[in-house]
DNA sequence: TTTAGAAAAACAACTGAGTTGCTTTATTGA
DNA sequence: TCAATAAAGCAACTCAGTTGTTTTTCTAAA
């Protein structure tokens, strides 16, 4: 695992400590982070518009990627192994669980090639499934 | 197709002239609808407190079923005869528009088969894909 | 057809997520 | 060490969606 201050050197991100402990959050969190759950873990100790706009230099250099939340709210997660760097496009799906409203990316599933001949300018593609978690099919 | 008077009446929703227009937009769109665009189809001739709570109205009535929008805006579709307990199976995708904000059937592209073998409860699937649309390509 | 009760519409004020412009501070590479 | 610049802080803003209250409209029963 590439470590947390290579990857922001990567970016041309300066290893500040807030941007440190934000994208060690998003390193050691497996499903995806509500902006509001972000919010929780550092407002006080930073502005809200440091924290936006550290989410979005964030997103720009693909480290992380928007996930689609039920509740309407900004969510993302970390670009892991399977995201394909470059192109910034991700072939995983998404799972939204209808009861405990988590969004998990779902690894075994990947999302379909959107033939060029359609002539559409994609930019990316969302396999959104709408069901039950692991955890919550156990209880 | 059941008339949209009897929907509303077996929810003992009230017939009135808004709900009526409201739930006929629903009807006609083959896809979902962002709330963005009942307002902009509504607005001027109808509160926007009276839009906002005829649609929970017909949410809550199992008339209609939110869908997750990668924009974190608020986004619904009508509940079809495939719909089981405010649940919508689609057998097709939508393009969101990221310069019109319009949603368009895109009939050419099925959502794949969830492989049972992976062992998750699916309700539905949603394929969104987010790019541009023809129209708006061309300006 | 009339009318009372209830549902829905209108209005206005509010909440809170997310944005923007600008100034100050901190990081980094030379 | 220091200049360039990225990032943090601050404050004011936008706008989607909510809420409380009053007024209007629908409907079902007399």
């Amino acid at each position: 695992m590439i470590d947390v201050h290579s990857m922001l050197k990567m970016c041309n991100l300066k290893r500040t400590p807030f941007r440190v402990n934000l994208l060690e959050l998003f390193v050691q969190t497996k499903s995806s982070i509500q902006t509001h759950t972000i919010r929780e873990t550092f407002e006080g100790r930073f502005n809200k518009a440091t924290i936006y706009r550290a989410i979005e230099a964030f997103e720009k250099n693909g480290l992380i990627h928007k996930v689609p939340d039920i509740n309407n709210l900004l969510r993302y997660a970390l670009c892991r192994e399977n995201c394909v760097n470059g192109s910034h496009k991700h072939t995983h799906s998404h799972l939204i669980c209808n009861s405990c409203r988590e969004t998990y990316c779902i690894d075994q599933i990947t999302t379909p090639n959107i033939p060029s001949a359609i002539g559409l300018k994609i930019d990316y593609v969302d396999l959104v499934l709408n069901g039950e978690c692991f955890s919550c099919q156990l209880n």
